[in-house]
DNA sequence: AATGGCTGATGGCCAAAGAT
DNA sequence: ATCTTTGGCCATCAGCCATT
């Protein structure tokens, strides 16, 4: 959960001495129990301090570490998704799964099928986060720790542009039929409204709709499988609901969207987060790398490899300077 | 302990070639 | 004609190191 102060030496040393099982059990922590720890690490390592065995117990270190959990109830939601750490979820991933879907609820609701459609999710990732949400130790995990009273500042409505991106196809495609392929779902969402109608509709009528009768003949053996089919409708009734939450078409796009930018190097006056924060509001991406998507680099002191890539690559390269006049026209400076 | 940078491995995306 | 595979490129992840 990103909690100052805590490292994995303490991490360790709390479930080594069965005082931590669970992340949240670091929310019922007292200034007491790591005095306890750090005297049961001591005492292993034979390195108890002289002032201890007089009888003078430092607490302060510890009274800072319960203030840092305290404070660390108030997080993000995309902090607290990348702290979940769950396979191929970094911090980047995790933003992108806040934007979209806006709330927790909705996250661990999502099917992987739907979670495709998110930009740099592909199969293997969608598995992953839906695979996470559906193991039971993990529910619990995230249930206590919300029970232990972690909240998110930026939870929200997902986004509307899913409703574009979303349909029975979706849920097709991810089920890798044979022979069938987007054509054919785009097709077939077009013309059924539901799975329900899908199914009742039949193979004969998706021919005459014009799926090729190879694929029809796949898609009805898939269908016939309860456990697809079961897989199919649970989907379903999890995008619909998706669906259910989406606001009302957004007002404007953002000034920046589409645009990604590279800082390297340090700046005087914004801290790289601050800068990145500012320059996300707008609406630009934030990379790690540079290549020839790139829109523009921002390179502040003692640059190294990612300048010379970028001059390599012939991508623009501007200064701390103009990355605040970037800010200042769209009205984001500091 | 935290921060930032670097890098190898890997997933995602796109377009063109190949297969049915 | 549509689906499937392939290959190249890009970005992220995850682990490591140096610095403070």
């Amino acid at each position: 959960m990103d909690i100052d102060g805590l490292g994995d030496r303490f991490v360790d040393a709390l479930v080594e001495f069965d005082m931590v099982h669970t992340p949240a059990d670091l929310y019922g922590l007292t200034v007491e129990s790591f005095v306890r720890m750090k005297a049961l690490a001591d005492e292993r390592d034979g390195s108890t301090p002289e002032t201890v065995k007089q009888g003078k117990v430092a607490t302060k270190w510890a009274e800072n570490l319960v203030a840092s959990i305290e404070a660390s109830k108030k997080s993000t939601l995309p902090r607290f998704l990348f702290a979940l750490g769950i396979m191929h979820i970094g911090e980047s991933t995790a933003k992108t799964l806040a934007t979209w879907l806006g709330s927790l609820a909705v996250v661990r609701r999502t099917p992987a099928p739907v979670l495709r459609v998110l930009p740099d999710i592909g199969d293997e990732v969608a598995t992953s986060i839906a695979a996470f949400f559906e193991q039971e130790g993990n529910e619990k995990v995230v249930d206590a720790l919300l029970a232990a009273g972690i909240t998110f500042a930026d939870e929200g409505a997902p986004s509307p542009k899913l409703r574009d991106r979303l349909g029975l196809d979706v849920l097709l495609d991810a089920a890798k039929v044979p022979k069938l392929g987007p054509k054919s779902t785009a097709l077939l969402a077009k013309t059924y409204a539901s799975v329900q109608e899908l199914v009742s509709a039949g193979e004969h009528n998706w021919i005459i709709a014009g799926v090729p009768s190879a694929a029809a003949a796949n898609l009805w053996a898939y269908i016939s499988d309860p456990t697809n089919y079961r897989k199919l409708v649970n989907d379903y009734a999890d995008m619909a609901w998706l669906l259910d939450q989406l606001p009302a078409a957004s007002a404007t796009a953002l000034p920046l969207e589409g645009h990604t930018y590279v800082i390297t190097g340090t700046m005087e006056t914004l801290k790289r987060d601050d800068a990145t924060e500012r320059l996300e509001s707008l609406g630009a991406k934030v990379a790690g790398s540079v290549s020839k998507k790139t829109t523009a680099v921002f390179a502040g002191e003692a640059a190294g490899s990612k300048l010379d890539k970028a001059k390599e690559l012939g991508v623009p390269v501007h200064t701390e300077a103009d990355l605040l006049a970037l800010l200042a026209e769209h009205g984001a400076a500091p």
